[in-house]
RNA sequence: GCGGCGCUAGCUCAACUGGCAGAGCAACGGACUCUUAAUCCGUAGGUUCGGGGUUCAAGUCCCUGGCGCCGCACCA
């Protein structure tokens, strides 16, 4: 680094600003490629003509100098583009700079693109300016194309630890961890898009609550000097999406950020991004379909053939999707039915896949176990698993014609849960008895905030919520998912990391 | 929270049973006007994660703290 102050001082000196205030790129580097092939099309190589004049923009990821010209690459967004630059062929200003630009430099060059005598499409540099010295070394690799023109690195930037704690230099030196954010970019439009074209309302409710609820999971805790009360992050977005409902706005989505004060691993963080919509006069079947369709458009976002990579397993999307209720589920993978199971054989169950604490749990912790252990792991292809036992799911509508289920399904994909979706519990009484049996619970957690049944959901209940019903997405997982990503902190731009002061 | 593994130059990694802390790339100086992991000659670069201990001698062994990764637990 103290080479580079030198570096700058001596541009300085030559009286060149090296951080500019602007400059006019007109082209992306593909593009510029794009624009030279498009106009020689037909034509064989050695009969190509020279041009167009492009004004590209990039860093500079490689350099080969020759003293009287050089050859660089630089690379943007798009991807990479060389270009040429030669004494008397190029302005007084980029003649300087051609012994003074360092690998990650921002620099501006226009000319016309040709073909070099090995092939390579390239600008030839006319004018060079510079944009932005760069002081810190950028982490690059070397990079060689082999003979099969797949990119191969050598000694690139791979510590995870320092690849998240500074994903600028990350996402400046790694194409392929661009690309993955990309695609998270395109599948959230997506998403929206087809809500949108629902005629679903995106909507924005509150992060901070004084009551938090509609999931179960410790919150974060914080509080309002002015108010001089406690809030909560939310942990789901759920109970102000259906007083909306209520409201009479009756389709509604929220894409937003959930944060949950639990353990951090592979597959969670602290924070994380949920999809949560509510269709009024809907039920669970329809949000079966709708699941089907929203995961379907995600996954042409990133994947035309709609089959995934994941864990060594190949996902494939393609519907319908398998439709198998909770109970035969259970039967089915865990060899356990729920009908015949008392208490006495669950417990045994769970310790059987490793839940030591088994005796400690309640029935329905108990169950979760097994179904968590034995049965998602088995499901690779996207599986409707549907009709849950009623004391797993609170804000469920009780199936018609079977008390003790709940009218909840959820999408298991992977072997991991990604959506959860019900009729939603419209009825206030009902509702009114389930919150006092959550607390109940509850209060047996220790670790938890306490906190008592949400009474003003309750009351928007009374004023009638219509049959409605909900959905909610990991869109965090599902890019795991589409991406191949064994951890949710490769599609997390900023997973959370405990502060590290010996970052320099 | 518990257990295992890891942390050495800007990056990627070496360093045997404790015995002079090294390489490639990057950087710096020089040569080279179609190269592409450019090449050639030369130079510099270190709190071996922090603190303590054992030893003639510690990157290496012991204690302690930090951070990360993996697994487990928690997350109905």
């Amino acid at each position: 680094m103290r080479d580079r102050f030198r570096t700058l001082q001596e541009i300085r000196e030559r009286g060149i600003e090296p951080y500019a205030y602007d400059f006019d790129r007109r082209h992306g580097l593909e593009e510029a490629r794009e624009r030279y092939l498009e106009k020689n099309r037909g034509r064989d190589e050695d009969e190509e003509e020279e041009g167009p004049e492009v004004s590209i923009a990039g860093r500079v990821r490689s350099i080969r100098n020759f003293g009287g010209s050089m050859f660089a690459h630089l690379a943007d967004r798009e991807g990479r583009l060389q270009i040429y630059v030669k004494q008397d062929v190029v302005d007084p200003e980029g003649e300087e700079l051609m012994e003074l630009l360092d690998l990650g430099d921002w620099v501006g060059v226009r000319g016309p693109v040709f073909r070099t005598n090995t092939g390579e499409v390239t600008v030839r540099a006319r004018e060079m300016r510079l944009l932005s010295k760069t002081l810190r070394p950028l982490p690059y690799g070397k990079e060689e194309v082999d003979d099969e023109g797949e990119r191969v690195v050598h000694s690139g930037f791979t510590d995870q630890e320092s690849r998240y704690r500074e994903r600028y230099a990350d996402l400046a030196v790694n194409p392929e961890v661009r690309e993955i954010f990309e695609a998270r970019t395109r599948v959230v439009s997506r998403l929206r898009r087809e809500l949108d074209r629902r005629r679903y309302l995106e909507v924005e409710t509150p992060i901070l609550q004084p009551q938090y609820g509609g999931a179960s999971a410790r919150p974060f805790v914080t509080e309002h000097h002015a108010l001089d009360s406690r809030l909560y992050l939310r942990i789901a977005d759920e109970l102000y999406l259906k007083r909306l409902v209520v409201g009479n706005l009756d389709r509604v989505y929220e894409i937003g950020k959930d944060f949950r004060n639990e353990g951090i691993d592979r597959t969670h963080n602290p924070e994380f991004t949920m999809l949560e919509l509510y269709r009024a006069f809907a039920d669970y079947g329809e949000m079966m379909d709708l699941a089907e369709e929203l995961v379907a458009a995600a996954v042409e976002e990133v994947h035309a053939d709609g089959e995934v990579e994941f864990e060594g397993e190949t996902v494939n999307f393609s519907r319908p999707w398998e439709r198998v209720s909770y109970l035969e589920a259970l039967r089915r993978w865990a060899g356990l039915d729920l009908r015949e199971a008392d208490d006495e054989d669950l417990v045994e169950a769970a310790r059987a896949v490793g839940r030591e604490d088994a005796d400690e749990l309640d029935r329905p912790r108990l169950i979760d176990a097994v179904f968590s252990a034995r049965v998602e792991p088995e499901l690779t292809d996207p599986t409707i698993v549907h009709d849950y036992p009623v004391e797993l799911s609170p804000l469920a509508k009780r199936k018609r014609g079977d008390d003790s289920l709940a009218e909840r399904f959820e999408v298991v994909a992977g072997g991991y849960e990604l959506v959860n979706a019900f009729s939603e519990l419209n009825d206030p009484l009902d509702q009114w008895e389930r919150f006092a049996e959550q607390a109940e619970a509850q209060r047996l957690r220790e670790d938890l905030p306490e906190e008592g049944p949400d009474e003003d959901y309750v009351r928007a209940l009374e004023y009638g919520l219509p049959p409605t019903g909900g959905l909610g997405l990991g869109v965090d997982r599902l890019m795991m998912l589409l991406t191949g990503q064994s951890s949710i902190r490769e599609v997390i731009l900023f997973p959370l990391l405990r502060p590290d002061e010996g970052t320099a």
